[in-house]
DNA sequence: GAAACTTGATATTTATAAATATCAAGTTTA
DNA sequence: TAAACTTGATATTTATAAATATCAAGTTTC
């Protein structure tokens, strides 16, 4: 774990002056659902080296392809989490984030099924979908690979 | 076919006034992708009732939801067109909108596979955009149903 | 054949999202 | 315990996308 590109290493000062940005851009993403930072007990956020990948796609998306902040949320929300997660008729059938089309699932307060008791910044769902084609390569597997 | 809700019956300025904007903006949206209306041979436009209803959704997702155009065209691209039109491996391979993730099908040059006959305006995967959750409905078909 | 439309293109306006600055209060570090 | 960080919140700036206005030239309609 210790060195690994997923540790939680820099802080948030850090971050931004490796990605060239304010911090309250990076509450900004954050707050608007597009991030999961580690935080620390004491409430402090820290960034691996993934999340600052992640960060840097999130910028192109915004800055050089013009999508906005909304735009990106509705499209992560298209990440076929059901499918990757494997969940059942009856899963599906409770689940917030399966019926809505507006926010990624981690945008929403899960109490039922596997997403219950994961932990979204180490799920599939979100790391899958650290790049913007990394969503569409999702929908191709899922619908590709399931029959 | 006369009187349907899918006939080509409004020229570009009483479409323009039924949806209270301007003719500019109109041709806006198709410039980038997002709509194909119908054309007559002197090459002037035509538009369906079913066409106001795809632009009031278009409309809504830039006002009221903050998305920009840039955004719509990425979540367009991500309607699952080789499921829908059941593109065979080799299909798939020669495709060039499967290749890409940044704009939808119809804003690419088809010319191999079901796509090179058969006329963008009237197929599946553009009537099934026509809403944005229609995109997410489609992923969940060819998720679920395809096993 | 004249009036009222259409076409594409360019220039301009306006509305606002994205980013930043700044704040008082709490945390970490050495 | 003092310096340098962090927190969330609010206010402000700035960059630009979306929409519109305007144009000369080509259609349509009666």
């Amino acid at each position: 774990m210790i060195e690994s590109p997923d540790s939680p290493i820099y802080t948030i000062s850090a971050a931004a002056k490796i990605l060239g940005i304010s911090i309250p851009t990076l509450r900004l993403y954050e707050k608007e659902g597009l991030i999961i930072p580690y935080k620390k007990e004491s409430n402090q956020r820290r960034y691996s080296p993934t999340d600052l990948n992640r960060i840097r796609c999130i910028r192109d998306a915004i800055n050089k392809d013009k999508i906005s902040i909304s735009g990106i949320r509705r499209i992560l929300a298209l990440n076929p989490c059901w499918d990757l997660m494997k969940c059942t008729v009856e899963d599906r059938e409770h689940c917030l984030a399966f019926q809505d089309h507006t926010k990624p699932c981690w945008a929403h307060n899960h109490t039922t099924g596997i997403c219950g008791t994961k932990s979204c910044r180490e799920c599939g769902v979100y790391t899958n979908s650290a790049t913007c084609d990394g969503i569409k390569r999702s929908i191709i597997s899922g619908t590709i690979n399931s029959f």
